[in-house]
DNA sequence: CTGTCATTGTCAATGGTTTGTCCAATGCTA
DNA sequence: TAGCATTGGACAAACCATTGACAATGACAG
């Protein structure tokens, strides 16, 4: 919800086409049309007459980009003042939620998500990679993390426990799509006054995916997040969480090593922490507990969507 | 907001024409061109009017470098202050980013280690990422795998078996550098004619991040990764470079599980590639067994710096 | 249902600009 | 003298802008 940071900036620093469509998703021509068409945006011009873009640009223009794509037609948006768009934008992510999204989420990333597992059958990995910076300049990082990664991943685990992929075709998806969520992480804007999280597995579990979800999450909720990796002891998570005054910790568990002794785990987590820490817990492992946990305030947390809702929640009681 | 290096620094230690070329990556006509264009860096001479670069010019021209492969043009950001470009390399990276400020003094890479290793102590995520992606920009991506990310790795690990670091700080530290690496290596050009090699670890051995600096180091050498993540039995990386057509695979090896083990399933990977697909061995189990797997067929590199003298004199043999 | 029309993304052709590389001539160094 | 660096000029490839055309889609009247 950081947008622009003073709105000084926005014109200065400019862009050439080629990156501008990189940002935005939209095609070099599309880009090219709009203006042509609408001016939609007018770029500035460098001294050989190649447009150049300024950061205010490249925000309309992916507003531009998002609205379209939730079906309305350029032409009747791309004179809209910018505030108007957002306003658009922002009311169209809101409907496209309400409808519980088998409908519309599903519309563009089915197809993505079969093109992803082309890729991966085919170790494709620069095409892999590619369509998933793709994803995420089109759709924004948290549909493409609840939308589009967290689905990919379920689906690529479930071919290969059916045989369809070998672990290697499994390994190389993993390994693209963890990168593609951190440097999309890393590009999100850092706010030193946001609350903050401590995200990690605990000891025993390895599979670090969720946790890295989780934590790109959180920073595009706009929290803090210190990232740990997996498999971790509670009483490190804990001294991180102090040593650090972190407002809350999450932990990704998917299959652990022995239930009982997880939830004796998260029990110890808790009794080491103030309880004014949050403490999260997420992934397939953390259903059959939810309860017993509850009791203890431990938060389990079902799905992403779910763990963003929280963190939304749990944000205004730590705020600076 | 900039506390830049003093003007003492990068201006002292002066380096020639060849071994700027060599760090930026950038060809000599490169160099000149864009002096003599654009006044992008303005060199020191020597008596003979030679050009002689500072510290800071080569960061300086390893900034132009990024930016023009992010698909800038040269004569736009050949005129930019170097803090604008160093906060344009940074947005670039991911496609969005505002610097919130975070300055880092790198002077030398002893203490740079150092350093690190401070961040580290003190949790700073924030700090050792800056710290980490300033240096690569400085040192290019050879120096900072060999002289950097390596030593400092082995060092957190010496620090961590000592009992002076936590589990929690080398695993944040880890997760902190592998992600630098994989970043900087995506930022790297990618040539579909070069040769190929595929790279993981073997069955039962989680350490990734040798795996990932080898990785880092062929891109860097001009090679075509792909990168399969830890623990896959041999069969798995052999039928991935089998697919591919891979010309090498690289393996590491830092804490087997058994080491008998260990040598059945490299001899067992070298019958089933053909002969004329190098295989590499590297990590600290490699030593002990080095003689055997040489007759074998399998070359042991006992540094990054040995695997990549080894890819380089490999490469002529797998021209397209 | 069909033909028409407007909308919209893509593509091709053409011309200008930018940029990396190459070359020849010259001078300095070992 | 051989080897390397510098300078200025030349050139081709890559990139970008402009224009016009085309195909796909959907709305709508007949």
């Amino acid at each position: 919800m950081v947008a622009m940071t003073d709105d000084t900036r926005g014109g200065e620093p400019r862009h050439p086409i080629g990156v501008a469509a990189e940002r935005t998703g939209l095609s070099q021509d599309v880009l090219r049309v709009w203006e042509r068409r609408y001016e939609a945006v007018i770029p500035g011009r460098g001294v050989g007459g190649q447009r150049l873009y300024s950061d205010l640009d490249i925000e309309r223009l992916r507003l531009l980009a998002l609205a379209t794509s939730a079906g309305r037609s350029i032409g009747q948006v791309a004179g809209l003042p910018i505030d108007e768009l957002r306003e658009m934008v922002h009311e169209d992510e809101g409907s496209r939620r309400r409808n519980h999204g088998v409908l519309v989420d599903v519309a563009i990333p089915s197809t993505l998500i079969d093109e992803g597992v082309d890729f991966a059958r085919a170790l494709d990995a620069v095409g892999l990679d590619a369509l998933l910076r793709r994803a995420v300049a089109m759709t924004g990082i948290h549909f493409f993390l609840e939308s589009v990664a967290a689905p990919l991943l379920r689906r690529i685990g479930d071919e290969w426990h059916a045989g369809r992929l070998a672990p290697a075709h499994e390994h190389l998806a993993s390994a693209i799509v963890q990168r593609v969520i951190t440097s999309a992480m890393h590009a999100l804007p850092l706010d030193l006054r946001a609350p903050h999280i401590v995200i990690s597995t605990i000891s025993g579990e390895r599979h670090e995916l969720g946790a890295i979800l989780a934590a790109a999450s959180a920073a595009a909720e706009g929290w803090r997040v210190t990232y740990l990796g997996a498999d971790l002891p509670v009483a490190e998570i804990a001294n991180v969480a102090l040593a650090t005054g972190a407002n809350a910790v999450g932990v990704s568990i998917i299959y652990p090593d022995e239930g009982s002794a997880m939830l004796a785990e998260l029990r110890q987590l808790r009794g080491m922490l103030p309880s004014a820490v949050s403490i999260y817990v997420g992934g397939e492992a953390g259903g059959d507990i939810a309860a017993e946990l509850a009791n203890d305030g431990i938060a389990v947390v079902r799905s992403l969507a779910d763990f963003r809702a929280s963190l939304k929640a749990d944000a205004p009681r730590h705020a600076a």
